[in-house]
DNA sequence: GAGCACTGC
């Protein structure tokens, strides 16, 4: 077991806590020092003081110092996320023009958490502290130390600055998540330190699984240290202390009284409607988060609610129902941060979005049902499915911890006891194996990473998945014989931020001469949808989108669409009028532009086809012509089959498509409920197939269907 | 005539 100080180093305040599995470090009783911050007033210092972290402070800095990774796990409310940062930039780590990074999986985070350290600090946000997300960089070169980003935008950073030179140190908060970007950043982070022994990490995480973190990075130093002693026998003794620290620090959550399902549970849509009924008829006042799956399952326990009012108003009088998910028009998701009327009791029906994206001021109480939406991938079929699939134990106590943020809270849980301890798994599966690899594998490769399937990662990818990715990146023209990327191919897919998919078809149109056109419709297909839609308005939207509908399909559609948004004048009222998102509209626009820079930048020719809309089809066969699908031959209920696969696939009802069923067609993405349903849908000459993809339709060049 | 958990570049 390793000791936490070294000899002849001044030695923290407090205890030093041998953890009893091996090896891992705790740190525990508290040690204040005097905060040497210049900045801000005496009442943010004094704020900053109150901080559960505050107490590590000079144990942080000093594992900064003498280990090369430092794991923290710490709760929510315990400041790390504001306050170390700033405590290495008070201990010097920003000095000599170098920069601190803390990364964050969301946008809005970034945001959020780089405004609040600029005021404590006193500073105006993008001098000494800025952030960076896509479409907005609040840094000014040289003058920003601390800096706060996406872990995607540091992974791009990495495509120019392959060792992140500039920073000193980088924290990746929220590492729990195990979100596909923090992964692979984890995994090259690990890569960058063996090169640059002088850069800190520090990993940050909500759970205590900082074990298996640890375990991770504790092997590379291990033969690290091992490489170092050969190259420098005599340094042996100074360098980096080989393992991993963990640090645990406090929350300041309030106490959650936990309350099982005495039986397992039929219905949990109706077990959540009871389960509501039943507190506002017992407890006293606080609101209530219910956690259920999707849209039609909070619009059904929302009805079901409504309807408990009417017909039993007297128990059920006093409730406001408002329904969360991301798709919920704006103004409709703001209703859910008012706060409910006196002696009113508010109840928020929601999807996932209320257990880390949001968080929701004045809950009490939460019902927990137990699921939520997960995406899968079975690289067998190349298909992303979504399923209804039972939340992990960690997903649960964040749900139940939701309930104590402004006072002891009660979290009511749709399942046994038993289910919660035999049947639910510790953690969720990580991101990374549940999803397609294109566009990690392209990545990897864009950054030097020739031996993709011996990638060191924090939780591996399965081989089907990684050896489907290279085939399909193979396909595309992306990666040569030896799987090394094309030039100038494979350099330019890399370089768009895009599904590699779309990048080839972005690529194939400025040959073709109509880049103008793709990349809009490469933007719309971005976004999550340009249409309105909802109950009680299907038949407007749709007599709406009829008005754009073309029959070469769905693209070309949004292409109508995005040149009526244009010649309104981009305006919200036509969008209104016309059932179209406006936000969705304004996306695509940033989207459309910095396609159309980094398209400029890579030596693409931007031009306009004008009405040739061949010309289009064509460079979508030419990313998507894995997707292409033949109606099955006397087929009178649309029934197709999928030229790779012969599966068995139908245009959704949503596609302009729908009904018209062309004999070609090729889809952007599947679905899948009882059916197969392409959706984003456009014809094609089966003979642009032979063009796009040689090779890869070569084996079927005997099927009849393409003679 | 059906449906889109959530992020991110």
């Amino acid at each position: 077991m390793s000791r936490f100080w070294k000899p002849g180093t001044e030695r923290p305040q407090g205890r030093v806590v041998d953890d009893e599995e091996g090896g891992v470090i705790f740190l525990s009783g508290s040690h204040h020092s005097s905060s040497s911050s210049g900045y801000g007033h005496a009442s943010i210092d004094k704020q900053r003081q109150r901080l559960p972290v505050f107490k590590y402070r000079t144990a942080i800095l000093y594992l900064v110092e003498t280990r090369a990774t430092t794991i923290i796990v710490g709760e929510t409310g315990s400041g790390k996320t504001t306050q170390i940062p700033q405590y290495l930039k008070e201990a010097g780590w920003a000095a000599g023009g170098r920069l601190i990074a803390c990364t964050q999986p969301r946008r809005l985070a970034v945001q959020a958490v780089a405004s609040r350290v600029a005021e404590e600090m006193g500073v105006k946000l993008g001098d000494e502290v800025g952030y960076t997300i896509r479409f907005e960089d609040v840094t000014k070169p040289n003058v920003t130390v601390l800096k706060f980003l996406t872990d995607g935008v540091l992974l791009r950073e990495m495509m120019d600055d392959p060792l992140l030179t500039k920073y000193s140190v980088i924290m990746v908060d929220e590492a729990h998540e195990r979100s596909i970007s923090t992964d692979i950043l984890l995994g090259l982070l690990k890569k960058i330190q063996r090169r640059r022994p002088e850069l800190r990490l520090i990993i940050s995480s909500a759970t205590i699984e900082a074990k298996s973190m640890s375990d991770f990075f504790q092997m590379r130093f291990s033969s690290a240290l091992a490489i170092r002693k050969r190259r420098e026998p005599e340094n042996e003794g100074h360098g980096l202390q080989v393992e991993p620290a963990i640090l645990s620090v406090e929350g300041r959550g309030f106490n959650v009284q936990i309350n099982y399902a005495e039986e397992a549970v039929q219905d949990y849509v109706q077990a959540a409607v009871s389960t509501v009924l039943l507190i506002h008829e017992r407890e006293p006042a606080g609101d209530v988060l219910v956690f259920l799956t999707g849209q039609d399952d909070i619009e059904a326990a929302a009805q079901l609610l409504a309807d408990e009012v009417h017909t039993n108003g007297k128990h059920s009088s006093g409730l406001i129902v408002l329904p969360l998910y991301s798709g919920l028009p704006r103004a409709e998701q703001e209703l859910v941060f008012s706060p409910a009327p006196r002696g009113k009791r508010k109840v928020v029906i929601s999807t996932n979005i209320a257990e880390t994206s949001l968080t929701l001021e004045g809950i009490v109480y939460v019902v927990d049902s137990g699921f939520s939406k997960q995406r899968f991938y079975n690289p067998l079929s190349d298909i992303e499915n979504l399923v209804v699939a039972p939340i992990s134990r960690a997903s649960a106590r964040q749900r139940a911890g939701r309930a104590g943020r402004v006072r002891p809270g009660k979290c009511y849980r749709l399942y046994t006891e038993e289910y919660f301890l035999n049947h639910m798994s510790n953690e969720a599966i990580p991101e990374i194996q549940r999803s397609n690899m294109v566009s990690c594998v392209i990545q990897l490769k864009a950054l030097g990473i020739d031996n993709i399937l011996g990638f060191d990662w924090p939780a591996s990818p399965s081989a089907e998945a990684m050896i489907r990715a290279l085939e399909v990146l193979y396909s595309l023209g992306v990666l040569d014989d030896d799987a090394k990327l094309t030039s100038p191919t494979g350099f330019q897919v890399a370089e768009l931020p895009l599904d590699p998919m779309v990048s080839k078809m972005i690529i194939a149109s400025s040959q073709l001469g109509c880049s103008e056109e793709i990349i809009t419709i490469a933007a719309v297909l971005s976004v999550q949808s340009i249409w309105i839609s909802g109950r009680g308005i299907q038949k407007e939207s749709d007599e709406a989108k009829l008005r754009f509908a073309a029959a070469e399909g769905d693209h070309i559609t949004f292409l109508n669409v995005y040149k009526g948004f244009h010649q309104s004048g981009k305006s919200s009222q036509w969008c209104h009028k016309n059932y179209i998102n406006y936000h969705a509209m304004r996306k695509v626009l940033e989207v459309r532009e910095q396609l159309k820079r980094t398209a400029k930048r890579i030596g693409l020719v931007l031009k306009s086809c004008e009405s040739d809309m061949q010309v289009v089809r064509k460079a979508v066969a030419a990313g998507y012509f894995a997707n292409a699908c033949h109606l099955e031959a006397y087929s009178h209920n649309g029934k197709y089959k999928t030229l790779r696969g012969s599966q068995e696939v139908y245009i959704h009802p949503s596609s302009v498509l729908f009904r018209v069923n062309p004999k070609w067609v090729i889809y952007n993405s599947l679905v899948s409920t009882d059916r197969q349903y392409m959706r984003n849908v456009i014809t094609i000459d089966p003979s642009w197939l032979m063009e796009a993809a040689p090779h890869f339709y070569q084996l079927q060049q005997s099927n009849p269907l393409l003679r």
